[in-house]
DNA sequence: AGTATGATTGCGGGTTCCCGCATATTGGGT
DNA sequence: ACCCAATATGCGGGAACCCGCAATCATACT
């Protein structure tokens, strides 16, 4: 069995060097990578099936790197070693994890021994270990009423690009007005209101700008997705001539 | 000598109380605290004069942290050690050392040389010590017509946070022209425009949302940034009343 | 003093955004 | 087939935004 690990940090990498031999002996080889560009060549090269990788690296993030990774060959198995669960991470993730596959999100914070054995129940047993506290935030998330709808999130996603109302109705194949009432749900999921401390006279707050910020502080958005939305937007911008 | 070490990654923690005990023999004692609340207390408590301090940080980011500790007694000399050299970061950092003050700024990934020798000089020497890598975003970001006025990313700090014009302009004590003025400058200068690929008929910009995106992008903004913005901005609503 | 450069302000217009109201359309569940 | 809830669409109006133009104020340089 070889391993590829993939995190930018020197300290983190050599201590998950430590832990991948540590807890698999059947373990011939490991490679490690950098970042995630290294990653997708590593592991196309060598042909790993196992990967434990960062989230956040500076040349390519840990999502993109997974996405290419799993579209060449999705049955190889991931674990995510993250500092963060930040809701931005987590629906990254579970929206590029092919069906059925195998994989693991385990926060930087837990214990040697709470690595080691998803390393193991990932590698050898072939199961899905996701941090608890990871798996809250999954469910508060996707519950409706309190996290956003995919579709809300889309449309998040977009006004945090910078898109105009028109812009995102053609990207979504929405009319106006449907990607209006779509924001008019976000505000409210988000509570924002058009706040003035006194009586309801000016408005201090430009709604859509808001929600961005809203959304960046509550880390339901954050750089990563940011960046990947941009790379979308760019390629449907090309598209579209 | 007494140092402060303030960093929330344990094994980062560690490394530096290693590098910190082999570079100042001088020092007797050194002191871990894992978050910026932490930092605060603990260097009021053992009256520490020298701090080595992580930025990022979970509870109280490092800059937060730098300015109260400064605020009590301003000839105090901190060493940031970083990941980044983000333009946010740099900023907010100059925004915050009192005059006069010693400090340093040195990049996670230099050399254990380099730290050592930065450690040494902040600390016994007292001369501050910029990573050149920093050194150089500092004078980009500062010249005008390239980077942003201080006015200038004041009102893209504003925008960030979802203000209108007219609020901006009450709280910077602005016209309305004005504030809209300066947004047009900023515009220009993160080369913003109503862009369509075709011809200018439809605009699929937001300008003001654009800019925070590209704001972002660019790393002129983060995470900490937006938050302490934020914090500033409800101490003021609830002035204004 | 004289002048030049740049920032600040006011005005007016065109566009976009925000939303209330009313009318389709869709997709189950019985 | 029927109904219900949720979603999508159209229309219209008030507010906010973007910006060109022009007048005023500040500052610095000769």
């Amino acid at each position: 069995m070889k391993v590829l690990i993939v995190e930018d940090d020197p300290l983190h990498r050599s201590y998950l060097n430590e832990q991948v031999r540590a807890a698999l002996p059947e373990c011939t080889a490991v490679i490690e990578a950098t970042d995630g560009l290294e990653a997708e060549q590593l592991a196309r090269e060598h042909n790993t099936a196992h990967v434990v990788m960062d989230l956040q690296m500076s040349k390519r993030n840990g999502i993109e790197a997974a996405r290419t990774i799993w579209r060449e060959k999705p049955d190889r198995r991931i674990l995510f070693w993250s500092n963060y669960s930040d809701e931005a991470y987590v629906r990254g993730v579970s929206r590029i994890v092919p069906n059925g596959a195998a994989y693991g999100y385990v926060l930087k914070s837990a214990a040697d021994e709470r690595l080691k054995l998803a390393l193991r129940s990932i590698f050898i047993e072939n199961q899905c270990v996701i941090d608890n506290e990871v798996r809250g935030m999954q469910q508060r998330s996707f519950s409706p009423n309190i996290g956003l709808t995919e579709a809300e999130y889309e449309i998040l996603m977009d006004i945090a690009l910078g898109m105009t109302d028109r812009a995102i109705a053609q990207r979504r194949h929405l009319s106006l007005r449907s990607v209006q009432n779509r924001l008019t749900q976000i505000y409210g999921k988000l509570d924002i209101y058009q706040v003035s401390s006194s009586q309801h006279d000016d408005g201090t707050f430009n709604l859509r700008a808001r929600a961005v910020t809203e959304a960046m502080l509550r880390k339901l958005l954050n750089y990563g997705a940011l960046e990947r939305a941009e790379a979308d937007l760019k390629t449907w911008l090309s598209e579209r001539g």
